[in-house]
DNA sequence: CGATTAACCTGGAAGC
DNA sequence: TGCTTCCAGGTTAATC
């Protein structure tokens, strides 16, 4: 999925339902999607879930954390007293659960002594959930190499630093995990679009101006993404089984063929590092 | 060192 | 209907 929009909703929706919460049991279908041993965990209170980029942690009272990466087809489901049936977001019956996705669940308890389960399911089988100490999460080679945080510590200055420092084209840089954190094919697409970028541009050509244009613009879109609670486009679902509505504000993103609805002009499609770029060849420059 | 490609998987959509 | 090919919110290892 899953890029900074959605993996903030996700955390958002885990804050709200799993905090304070017992884990009781913890049942692994397929052990290569969790690294690390179960028992560190079991017993123990979660106190706290952070997310950097597109990354999750789990923190528990024992000192333990559960660290997570859901790739691109991962969901965090929560069922329990709080939580209504969950629907498919495609289908309009309810998500079965557990179904053949569901590699690990969570067994949680709660205060009062009532049991909920957390499911983590994965298409594609691409994520993982890692057991690790709390003090060691960010010697973790996924959390030692991300870049500054949109929203948290990439200032303008920092931004304009990273652009002027690299010669790659800028599409492939805002996506660029060590550069900066959080940002995928559809914010990179549509914030260049938004700030009316090129995405074949050299980074280090933006000028001042476009910099800070583009600084905004990403900001705008990320912002935009998480008030949508992120992009259903293909299986990403929030915890509670919705679908997020970012698809239906796309910018560029997916749209070559179609006009831009600013000058009119085709949007087209190219390849850049492997990945699919979007933009109209008329008003971005 | 940077840039490109393959690999990890499954499923949906499009083409023939 | 069926078979083939391409494509998908990501990361990482291997190769050029």
């Amino acid at each position: 999925m899953p890029e900074l929009p959605e993996v903030e909703t996700i955390r958002r929706g885990l804050e709200k339902y799993i905090v304070g919460k017992k884990i009781n049991h913890i049942d692994i279908r397929l052990a290569k999607m969790f690294i690390g041993t179960k028992q560190n965990l079991i017993g123990s209170r979660i106190e706290e879930v952070r997310r950097y980029g597109k990354g999750l942690v789990i923190d528990l009272s024992n000192k333990w954390s559960i660290t997570a990466h859901v790739k691109m087809t991962g969901q965090f489901i929560y069922v329990g007293k709080e939580t209504k049936k969950n629907f498919h977001p495609k289908l309009e019956f309810p998500l079965e659960l557990p179904n053949k996705y569901s590699h690990v669940i969570f067994h949680l308890e709660d205060d009062q002594g009532s049991s909920s389960q957390l499911f983590y399911n994965d298409i594609r089988q691409f994520g993982w959930l890692k057991v690790v100490k709390t003090l060691e999460v960010h010697s973790q080679p996924f959390f030692k190499a991300l870049g500054p945080e949109p929203f948290a510590d990439l200032t303008l200055p920092i931004f304009r630093k990273i652009l002027s420092l690299s010669a790659m084209p800028i599409k492939p840089l805002l996506m660029d995990q060590s550069k900066l954190s959080g940002v995928g094919n559809i914010y990179a697409n549509d914030a260049l679009y938004a700030a009316g970028i090129d995405p074949r541009r050299k980074s280090s050509s933006l000028t001042h101006e476009e910099g800070e244009r583009l600084f905004v613009a990403l900001l705008s879109v990320l912002e935009k993404g998480i008030k949508y609670g992120g992009a259903s486009e293909i299986t990403y679902m929030n915890v509670e089984g919705g679908k997020g509505s970012y698809q239906q504000h796309f910018l560029v993103y997916g749209k070559d063929g179609e006009r831009c609805t600013r000058c009119r002009e085709t949007i087209i499609r190219i390849k850049q590092a492997g990945r699919s770029t979007f933009y109209c060849p008329s008003c971005q420059k």
